[in-house]
DNA sequence: CTTTGTGCAAAGCGTTTGCACTATT
DNA sequence: AATAGTGCAAACGCTTTGCACAAAG
């Protein structure tokens, strides 16, 4: 799954690594030699992922270490986002990571044909689901925003092979 | 699922049962018994459910008509949708329905602890996506906005039995 | 040495599909 | 009669879990 992105980093004072860390000692976990090279997959490249691309990408260690089962890797994943350096969300029932660590708050536009997501900065939105929510004693802890669409590449292209469900 | 609905309704020239007879009819699909039944029993009460919880409702004839197959309610739900008489959304991996027709245009605050769904109108945020989706060259065709959070009553309620995960 | 983590394979869950049978047109 | 729809059960795709073995503290 490819991605636009438009938006600048954050600083922040840990590596995601160091800030993994952090977490599982806080928690009496485990720093394994599969978590760290997860850790290290995950943040080699900022690109949204689900499970089967990250095991994929593992995979391709081509002979070097041995495979990482997907059992672990649902596991890590899960404390990733528990540990605040994934964001997952849910896109057609899979679920999608991105990074979240030192990266600022973004929301997304998906592409129905090419499957793309482009992100965009959300402040206003955030402003507004406040408001919405505070219209209804509503707490807010969080907006899960996906925008569905076709993206301007998309667009430009046309071939329209027939028209499949145009305007209809 | 429960849910608040704060919404009016649209004045409709056709019953459901009507427009989707006419959908059926205009793409030479049948209106049967069992299409009948489920149109009838999504449309008697206004709540948001799943597959699962119309398939309860049905089979609760308690010894009446003969049970409909859970493909015939998988594959009904999708002509509902289809039909424009269904508002289909993704809840946590399920596909939860509502409806659509004689309906306006809304979107949800989701309580993450009684799993409420309450309705807002959303006219201001279709009008920021649309302007986020001209920004990107983008053609917005729909969006499905879930704000997450805590609902008043769960709010009052605080019960707070050792405090699971509260400012932590 | 204790306890957490791993890999595997099996199970789980919501949804879809293949197929012989039934009902609508 | 012709054809679309149904119910069942099996298959599906993604995710989680149980368990014996491995490895981190």
């Amino acid at each position: 799954m490819k991605a636009e992105f438009a938006l600048g980093t954050v600083e922040v004072a840990m590596t995601p690594m160091e800030r993994f860390e952090d977490y599982l000692q806080s928690r009496g976990k485990r720093m394994t030699q599969q978590r760290r090279v997860i850790v290290e997959q995950v943040f080699s490249h900022h690109e949204h992922f689900d499970a089967d691309d990250l095991l994929k990408e593992l995979g391709d260690g081509v002979g070097e270490a041995q495979n990482i089962g997907r059992a672990t890797v649902y596991r890590t994943l899960d404390q990733l986002t528990e540990a605040g350096l994934l964001r997952k969300m849910n896109l057609e029932g899979r679920s999608v990571y991105e990074h979240d660590y030192g990266y600022p708050a973004h929301d997304h536009l998906h592409c129905q044909r090419c499957n793309k997501l482009i992100e965009f900065s959300s402040e206003q939105f955030k402003e507004l689901c406040d408001a919405v929510g505070r219209e209804h004693g509503f707490r807010v802890t969080g907006l899960r925003l996906i925008v569905q669409g076709v993206c301007a590449d998309c667009l430009a292209k046309q071939h329209r092979p027939t028209r499949p469900l145009d305007l209809v």
